[in-house]
RNA sequence: GCGGCUGUAGUGUAGUGGCUAGCACUUGAGCCUUCCAAGCUCACGACCCGGGUUCAAAUCCCGGCAGCCGCACCA
């Protein structure tokens, strides 16, 4: 048995429109699925947006017209003109083969690019081979708006970012003119990948928890709780460290970054450590190379989760420094002032991004959680993102027990999610429990009845103890130590 | 998108031209059951989709879709 198969079989998530033979990069989201995910979200909510009274949680839709795109620079840096060689196959894209040849290619359609790279007799420069039509190949999925004569084109979001910045202005008002100030999105993003693989892990249609926080560029260099995580020890794996292959563990101060953006690794860090529970040596933040940052980024580390399922240390998330890219680009395509005046000083805020994939956090909180015993198989989920915090079990099926246990499942699923399961044996509706991820199982038993005790038993030791019933609901809710 | 391999109940598999498509686990109903996948009875449930070859296709051929691996792509 592996992992995927649990996911699957349990109900966690599953290929989408699967009885017609699915389609790549889709996934739906069971029962499960959906509770991990929803805690998941909550567990990021009350941890993030409580960084400061200033940082709310906003939404927004997921198609925007045109004119964003265009101004975001997803247009131009996402919409990519490629011939393939057909001999090679190797893909190439037309507008930099030209322009190696001097040719200007800005502006150009793919019909002229195609032609000007016959008419220069220009090859695949591996192999030599004859170069393919030109295609144009966008990584937007792209809609037309109302009648299709109208040609009023849109786009399915590739970032849920977006939605905060052509929402700032309103915000800042909203809020009433405060630096920094933070909106967040969690929800859904689309990008046409041209070839998913991984399963759950590259998908065109995905979850994003981002926050954008936007603050004084003067300020970059600075903030106010710095002082009390620059000696943290961060696990580092830099562009320098790379051909060693090593991850450093150094103190926030020497990581070289700027202050108000190491705060914020440490505080990512420790989202992953401490709430998440990720072993600390499966987490590292990677620098990403000049080459490998999005166009708007000027400081990109990533971070990074070691999982079995996909073999290594894989992108959970970023956090990445955009500068005044979004605002002044959605000034310039609006024709809006983005500028703010706090007390006088006038700037344009810049912005701090942190990007979390839902998805990808779920695969990795899985894979982490995936424990295979001698005897079961459990997911030891951290009690914050379990499915089921809790399941209630009448030890036999008779005498007034399940009764009894019922009582008590309804009591505890006005508090939080709970499971209720009367068939079976006692041992087998124990390991199904394991299975999912479920902490605490709830057993009771004929001297419950006599006494209004029950046994409580943990998922991990298997450890059961006799508590009072009205003791429940704070030993099941108790925050893990 | 290219090349290689693959596709049988929920899961893992048997079946290589003619079977009522077999088995195990799972699931459901019942019996039994005073704490860790026990046992017994019964039941549900599958040949990825579409064409073709053939008297006959799960099996052979073609196409599609999906998965895995390699190449490319990954804001």
């Amino acid at each position: 048995m592996s992992l995927m198969d649990v996911a699957l079989r349990r109900g966690f998530f599953y290929p989408s429109s699967e009885i017609y033979g699915g389609s790549a990069g889709f996934y739906d989201f069971g029962h499960l699925g959906v509770l991990l995910k929803r805690k998941f979200e909550n567990t990021w909510r009350n941890y993030f947006l409580a960084l400061n009274p200033n940082f709310v949680e906003i939404d927004a839709t997921t198609i925007m017209p045109e004119a964003v795109f265009e101004a975001s620079g997803h247009l131009k840096s996402f919409n990519d003109p490629l011939t393939e060689c057909t001999e090679c196959h190797v893909r190439h894209k037309a507008d930099l083969l030209l322009e190696e040849k001097g040719v200007e290619a800005e502006g150009l359609t793919a019909e002229e690019m195609g032609k000007a790279l016959q008419d220069r007799e220009i090859r695949c420069p591996r192999c030599g081979g004859e170069l393919s039509e030109v295609r144009w190949f966008n990584m937007m999925f792209e809609l037309s708006l109302g009648a299709a004569e109208a040609d009023e084109k849109a786009y399915l979001r590739p970032e849920t970012a977006q939605g905060c910045y052509v929402s700032f202005k309103r915000m800042f008002e909203v809020l009433r003119n405060q630096i920094p100030m933070g909106l967040a999105i969690l929800g859904r993003a689309y990008r046409n990948e041209i070839s998913p693989r991984q399963g759950f892990y590259r998908l065109r249609e995905l979850n994003q928890a981002e926050l954008q926080i936007f603050f004084d560029p003067e300020c970059l260099d600075e903030h106010p709780c710095y002082e009390a995580v620059q000696d943290q020890m961060m696990r580092i794996y830099a562009v320098a460290d790379r051909e060693k292959g090593e991850i450093k563990e150094i103190p926030l101060r020497e990581v070289g970054v700027p202050k108000f953006y190491g705060y914020h690794m440490a505080i990512v860090q420790d989202f992953y450590l401490k709430v998440l529970k990720v072993p600390r040596e499966k987490f590292r933040f990677r620098e990403l190379s000049e080459e490998e940052r999005a166009f708007y980024n000027r400081i990109h580390w990533d971070m990074e989760i070691f999982t079995d399922v996909l073999g290594g240390f894989k992108e959970a998330g970023g956090i990445h420094y955009r500068g005044d890219h979004d605002l002044s680009g959605h000034e310039r395509g609006s024709k809006k002032k983005m500028e703010v005046n706090i007390q006088g000083k006038k700037f344009v805020p810049h912005v701090l991004e942190l990007s979390f994939g839902v998805d990808r956090n779920l695969l990795m909180l899985l894979d982490l959680a995936y424990t295979e015993e001698e005897e079961r198989t459990v997911l030891k989920f951290p009690s914050v993102v379990a499915p089921y915090r809790a399941a209630v079990f009448p030890l036999v099926s008779k005498d007034g027990l399940p009764e009894f246990a019922y009582e008590i499942y309804q009591e505890l699923r006005m508090e939080c999610d709970v499971f209720f399961d009367e068939k079976g044996s006692i041992g087998k509706r124990y390991r199904r429990q394991d299975e999912i991820g479920t902490p605490f199982s709830v057993t009771v038993d004929y001297d419950s009845l006599e006494d209004g005790t029950v046994t409580l038993r943990d998922r991990d030791t298997m450890d059961q103890v006799r508590i009072q019933r009205g003791n429940l609901l704070s030993a099941i809710t108790l925050p893990e130590v």
